[in-house]
DNA sequence: TGTTCACGCTAAACCGATTTACTAAAAACG
DNA sequence: CGTTTTTAGTAAATCGGTTTAGCGTGAACA
């Protein structure tokens, strides 16, 4: 277990001063050089030994660490860890590594995970906020100055950067696509949430409903509630509200847990009851039915907050700036009426309770 | 963006040493007592400020971070995403945060990464190592005698804390379940790798083979090859060997592209083929037909790793050990045919040649 | 009463880098 | 040739803690 050698030893074995040796491996500051002679004896010797600086004892004294916290509800979830593995990849890629923790929908936890970050220095945040930080978003940029890049979600009052998808938009076109294709009755299933992107893809739903002349449905399950309870809270929903012939639901793990429920009713899909599902995930292709779903743009996603935490820790002022992308329907068998394929024949349609056997 | 106090600020304040403080925030050091009004006067104005020593100095000084890396190979990948997160809340109980990366098969990256880690004076690594790092988790252990687990596989020669699933026995139940529900003809799609977990799923599976006196169908694909390859490379070996009835999957990712070239195939699970995955999905429940899979007992992996991870953080001395742990097959629809379930009548059962129609 | 010891506390060294401030020597200038 | 400027290099301060070594003072002991 022998020691790692430090900057002074080195300086002690090549009879130079740590100074010199700090110069040259941080490329020379302005006016303070080093002769091209000393230059490459350091440099040589540096290489030969293999020495690398100690980064605890270089971000103490510089502040900077080179590293950039993300942080996320759950890093098991599909959608953040895929969005993870991208951003990690490219932000590797100019010299940033990333340290990414879950916050499992606990303030406490959230909180603490934060200060932890700050008290390692890291240079910039990248958080899909959770109710109940935005105070400590808020202190973070103004005590520490560091960039932060809000991303799914994001709090309005707050100069942060903004990476989100349409959320309306997404929900619109969904509802509207489901209409069109001959439900008469679609539920929304979404989180118990003011969260902005859980409003927005609300007033999505209620906007088309409205313009078509169509009912609302809408159930909103608490949040972090197990799978298990997700599932029969959607189904005693849906069997309460017979009408219902489709559902949008607003998130990846509601719409897993509603394929659930609606299984257990022995419901047929699309036939019985259209679904649609906000998140896409790669396996909703391969489900059979095949699920039609809103996908969020990851890599897009992904590319914007690299861009923008990359620019922003390059300049010093940082100014606030929300990028809205565009969420994209991706149609699959769940949410087409086979025979609703010929819309010359609209009266074919029917609601569940109609033809429904249970 | 006020500054944040340090140690010295709060002496002055107070009128007392640097050291009275360091004694009391760190439960006074043997024989280094502090009187208890000094004590109390600190420990009060501590309070009162919110004061937090700083991480970074900390860490250089005593050389201990309370951090724990982990080092997976995709973090979007469901089985390393759930481990990790039961992790993650469990070491957070214990005081250590945790730090995870992935390194996307990179040999390169994964050296990086572990440079970094120690680097960052990371107490404890936990690791499902990929190739080639053997070398690299040889020299952290050596060097700096830090506590290393390896989980999902690791290296015979090396004297790591090791936490596995037996993987020769749960390919074994898998490829024996489906020459037992009628499959004649079991193939084996797995990866080109000589990682153990790999190597001791195509054993149980050749044993399976062996012992029930059938033909050995085995596919070995290149690592690090995008989905729809796969989808390709899968497809067309299922189209080479008419006689395969059944596939045992070797991979959570490989079963996923799997099915999708059984689906391009046009062939019906499991009438035409058979199918069981090697790590189950919580999606594989949903699909229609349901998957069959060897699942690993996530919780208990996670909960182990965790255990053996404290312990030998307390511990000076390490010493190698290797937890295997049990892996479970969870029957589903997609490898039981429905007529062979009187197996009474096994001359019911037929090969895909003979019955499917393409 | 003089010596020893324990107690309570602190000054200073240290971890390993960066950065400021300064010096000696060489070069440029008048 | 004397003075100023530039250049090459280094000593020392700094970041913010922890830890070692040591210093008075009062209590215990002989």
């Amino acid at each position: 277990m022998k020691k790692k050698l430090s900057i002074h030893d080195i300086a002690r074995e090549l009879k130079v001063s740590a100074t010199s040796i700090s110069f040259v491996l941080n490329g020379a500051v302005a006016g303070k050089k080093v002769s091209e002679p000393v230059r490459k004896k350091i440099l040589d010797y540096v290489e030969s030994i293999g020495y690398k600086p100690n980064l605890i004892a270089q971000t103490l004294r510089t502040g900077k660490s080179k590293i950039i916290a993300m942080l996320v509800e759950d890093i098991s979830d599909p959608f953040f860890s895929s969005i993870g593995r991208i951003i990690e990849d490219n932000l590797y890629k100019i010299g940033y590594k990333i340290f990414h923790s879950s916050t499992n929908n606990n303030t406490a936890r959230a909180k603490d995970l934060l200060r932890m970050f700050r008290d390692r220095h890291v240079d910039g945040y990248i958080i899909a906020p959770s109710p109940g930080i935005e105070s400590d978003i808020q202190h973070l940029m103004n005590t520490e100055g560091k960039p932060v890049v809000l991303f799914d979600r994001f709090f309005p009052d707050l100069e942060t950067i903004n990476v989100v998808i349409d959320n309306e938009g997404g929900a619109y076109t969904a509802a509207k696509h489901l209409v069109e294709n001959g439900f008469s009755n679609v539920a929304f299933v979404t989180l118990h949430s003011d969260q902005n992107q859980m409003s927005g893809r609300l007033q999505g739903y209620m906007k088309a409903m409205y313009e078509s002349g169509r009912r609302q449905f809408v159930l909103k399950l608490p949040y972090n509630t197990d799978p298990k309870e997700l599932t029969k809270l959607i189904r005693s929903f849906i069997e309460t509200n017979r009408e219902i012939n489709a559902v949008l639901f607003a998130t990846n793990y509601l719409t897993v847990s509603g394929l659930k429920a609606i299984s257990e009713l022995n419901l047929k899909i699309p036939a019985d009851i259209g679904v649609v599902g906000f998140d896409d995930n790669t396996h909703f292709a391969l489900f059979s039915p095949s699920i039609t779903a809103v996908a969020q743009p990851l890599k897009d996603i992904a590319m914007q907050i690299v861009q923008q935490l990359a620019k922003a820790l390059d300049e010093q002022e940082r100014k606030r700036k929300t990028t809205i992308l565009p969420a994209e329907l991706i149609v699959r068998e769940s949410s087409v009426l086979p025979y609703a394929i010929d819309k010359t024949y609209p009266y074919l349609l029917k609601t569940r309770t109609t033809n429904q056997n249970r």
